[in-house]
RNA sequence: GUCCCAUUCGUCUAGUGGCCCAGGACACCGCCCUUUCACGGCGGUAACAGGGGUUCGAACCCCCUAUGGGACGCCA
């Protein structure tokens, strides 16, 4: 038996907690049946991975205990879409099945896909593109390929019916093929898409569970039509829950720190991280709360998944790493924990440039530098009273700050303060003034070394979280507010 | 909007037709322990989304409604 995940890395290179808790399950799955768990990173559009955000998502399952195995080798878990005989491959398979006519060539322009999707829309009928809806006259077909007109290779799918797809935990579900789209096989550059890559590679590696995110439900009869298509037989599939912000919709940094790092950073065991998202869906047959992963494993039933999506407390988080800390660490253990936690040269030689020019003594690092160590800072509305700035405006430098940094892929310091710089100077503040919440927010005072050089230190999402932090004490943003501001914050960044 | 998935205390969950006027855990509250606080111990508030069936009997099975979420890309 071969389970397999699949990890995307996200867009800003942060492992997400997400994807430790899909891996987890697959590994318990796997190990509990003596079989293998593999992991592949996927990312065929290549816009989301760097050598380096691939690097930290294994850093961080590593960190947390979770191992995969090798398999069979179809390019190893690390970009193998990078090698261009791979490349070669997904489209020898791709035109294997224009040959067999279960896909075809398509020339259609994105602004045709556009148009044709809203008179679909218009009509009152599912959007999904067909075949039929896609085809061009053979003249206009010649014509194009003639001008050498890009084109994608698509899998030809029914029109109507139901696709039947049966889930591991859900039992038979039905699909309407009528919402399915021709989907690409094959882009315009010649890169496969994710699901034939998905289906290419997990039948190459001999596949025979998947255990993937709930959010791939709606894909399983592409999937299933292209095992078919293939002659392949298709790996069982079982859709974990996803995990929830406290407002129930999908974990998302906007709304909770998603980034293991964060939770790293945040002094957390990795034992009791993985305890915990052990715990999310999921239940020990004696309802035990504190267990070890080989513990887990070793009652680990798939059966015992519970669908109702749940919600990352990380209040009941938090608990449960105390548990761990008062009950599993020796007082040497907890030295060596604490050295590897932030007592170390890689974490040190950071903040020490920082430090050293400022202090005259030792006594003097915790008060200057001991937010490098802290979680949310203890600080109130009285820390943000300048004289200068209404708190008003603080509210609205710290908002506008969120949504800025949101967005920020670059997380180093000069990209930040050139970032940061655009945002003071569109919102007409000077850029002392403007840093001068961001002060207060990320180290709890006004006196402190380089804002921008702790975010970088901190990460984006403690950075994140101590930013909403002080704009809660400040009082927070209203609904109504937070619309005129958002008006405001659009017009500055068009 | 269409399709899909889900729905037990605020939150994580136990429960697979009688053991359930629903059990545990976090959080909250009270008491005890204690020179403080925390830890620990004891106790308390608090839930089967609603309505119809099926059945001698329903949190559990079926249907409808509601609510939440997800998916509808040359993203994964």
């Amino acid at each position: 038996m071969t389970v397999r995940t699949r990890v995307a890395p996200s867009p800003t290179g942060d492992p997400h907690v997400g994807t430790a808790y899909i891996a987890l399950f697959n590994l318990a799955f796997a190990r509990q049946h003596g079989g293998q768990f593999i992991l592949r990173i996927e990312d065929t559009d290549q816009t989301r991975s760097t050598a380096e955000s691939e690097q930290a998502i294994l850093d961080s399952l590593r960190w947390l205990g979770l191992e995969w195995d090798e398999g069979p080798d179809v390019g190893g878990p690390l970009g193998p879409y990078r090698q261009s005989e791979r490349k070669e491959m997904y489209k020898d398979f791709a035109l294997r099945l224009v040959e067999e006519g279960t896909a075809f060539l398509c020339f259609r322009t994105a602004q045709e896909l556009d148009e044709l999707r809203e008179s679909r829309r218009a009509d009152g009928r599912h959007g999904a593109l067909k075949q039929s809806d896609l085809e061009l006259p053979p003249a206009e077909v010649e014509r194009r390929m003639a001008a050498g007109m890009p084109y994608v290779v698509r899998m030809k799918v029914p029109e109507e019916g139901v696709c039947v797809i049966d889930d591991m935990l859900r039992g038979p579900m039905e699909l309407d093929w009528g919402a399915v789209d021709a989907q690409i096989l094959l882009k315009s550059d010649g890169m496969p898409t994710y699901h034939l890559a998905n289906v290419v590679d997990d039948h190459l590696m001999r596949i025979t569970h998947v255990i993937r995110g709930e959010e791939w439900i709606n894909s399983a009869p592409k999937h299933k039509l292209l095992y078919q298509y293939f002659g392949w037989e298709m790996p069982q599939l079982c859709h974990m829950p996803l995990l929830r912000n406290p407002d129930k919709s999908k974990l998302s940094k906007r709304k909770n720190p998603t980034s293991i790092l964060y939770y790293q950073r945040m002094g957390y065991l990795p034992e009791a991280l993985l305890n915990y998202l052990g715990r999310m869906g999921w239940s020990m047959p004696d309802e035990r709360e504190k267990f070890s992963r080989e513990e887990m494993f070793a009652s680990f039933d798939l059966q015992r998944v519970s669908l109702g999506g749940p919600v990352f407390d990380q209040e009941k988080l938090s608990w449960l790493n105390g548990l761990w800390i008062r009950e599993e660490l020796s007082q040497e253990q907890f030295a060596d924990r604490v050295r590897a936690w932030a007592l170390n040269p890689a974490y040190l030689s950071q903040i020490i440039p920082l430090i050293q020019p400022r202090i005259e003594k030792f006594t003097d690092i915790v008060p200057l530098a001991g937010f490098f160590l802290s979680g949310m800072l203890p600080i109130t509305v009285a820390d943000f009273e300048h004289k200068k700035i209404e708190l008003e405006e603080v509210r609205r430098i710290l908002q506008f700050s969120v949504w800025h940094l949101d967005q920020q892929r670059q997380w180093d310091r000069d990209s930040l303060f050139a970032e940061l710089k655009k945002l003071a100077d569109g919102m007409e503040i000077r850029i002392r003034e403007f840093l001068f919440p961001l002060f207060v927010a990320i180290s709890g005072s006004a006196q402190s070394v380089s804002v921008v050089d702790a975010m970088a230190i901190l990460g984006p999402d403690m950075s994140r979280a101590r930013l909403r932090h002080a704009l809660e004490v400040v009082g927070g943003v209203s609904k109504k507010e937070s619309k005129r501001l958002e008006k405001e914050y659009k017009a500055l960044t068009a």
